[in-house]
DNA sequence: CCGTAATTGATACTCTTGTATCAGAAATCA
DNA sequence: TGATTTCTGATACAAGAGTATCAATTACGG
């Protein structure tokens, strides 16, 4: 419907550093990749693979599958893990930053504390053996979700 | 080291803490609980349901998951969660603490640091939502692994 | 525009981490 | 000692989270 289809035929108009993240692995830059970049660049809150096939049946389950590892080995994209062992994927923007994820509604939000820093600097002096990572993952319900709900998870952000 | 087997038939002796957390939770002392609870109770390190299995062919495969599920419950045990997804299990002993994993052989520890109860208060006030609880992983390579072997599983850092 | 190499997608498969079922055994109660 | 209730364990089943295969397709360098 659009006339400006001149510069490239379908390509949407993604975050370069998403598009950085597939060149610089040595990845072509593909139809369904764009699609599936262009389909989570804005998304907030947290996303499971699985959930991601259901809403592009258009891109093949192994293409997304591989596509979240990629962003994922990448930094692209943050890989969760939910209380109960559910994996669950967010888009990264700030730099280094940590999650809270709500187990009700699944919504996972992002945060800076410049103490985890020191933290973790002071954990690393009092316990043997070389610190090569870390997960600090805080657990909500967050201010959307009636509390008194218990039991089901609804995965509508 | 003490012998007073004469009370009970076959009862092994277990930490009282962890009879309790079956007992309060309204479920009988039987002998593979028991067995069960001998064979973990000092227990260093992380441990998942399936390993117990292999080493204990006498209990149920069904029972060894259904008993660590009702100690964990109680928080006699804490379920891990290792960087590539793996489920594991360890003995709590501190009262309020977290873990460190060793990304290469598996080992679990325990530490408790003052300022992460702060740190998460200080969360708490940045953050919209309640905190329902959090997980604070510190993967390592501990020790008396050797480091040189080349292991990619840094999660975000 | 073409050749080559990477990619796709349908599908089957794997592996982990459990849960459901249910007849028989064991623990507890009266 | 029964009677009752829970538990066990063999096995089947299931869901989640991917990976392997491979013919057909697509992207990209020249």
């Amino acid at each position: 419907m659009t006339t400006n289809a001149q510069t490239a035929p379908d390509r949407p108009v993604v975050r370069p550093d998403l598009l950085a993240a597939l060149e610089d692995g040595g990845y072509r830059i593909t139809q369904p990749r764009l699609s599936l970049i262009a389909h989570l660049e804005h998304r907030e809150g947290g996303f499971s693979a699985d959930e991601i096939c259901g809403e592009l049946p258009s891109i093949g389950r192994a293409t997304v599958y591989r596509t979240i590892r990629i962003l994922s080995d990448a930094g692209a994209i943050c890989k969760l893990a939910m209380p109960d062992g559910q994996t669950k994927y967010s888009m990264s923007r700030i730099e280094h930053h940590h999650h809270t994820l709500c187990v009700q509604c699944g919504y996972v939000g992002e945060f800076r504390h410049a103490s985890i820093e020191r933290l973790l600097r002071a954990i690393g002096r009092e316990i043997s053996g070389e610190i090569v990572g870390h997960r600090i993952e805080v657990f909500t319900i967050c201010e959307d979700c009636p509390a008194d709900r218990e039991s089901d998870l609804t995965p509508d952000s």
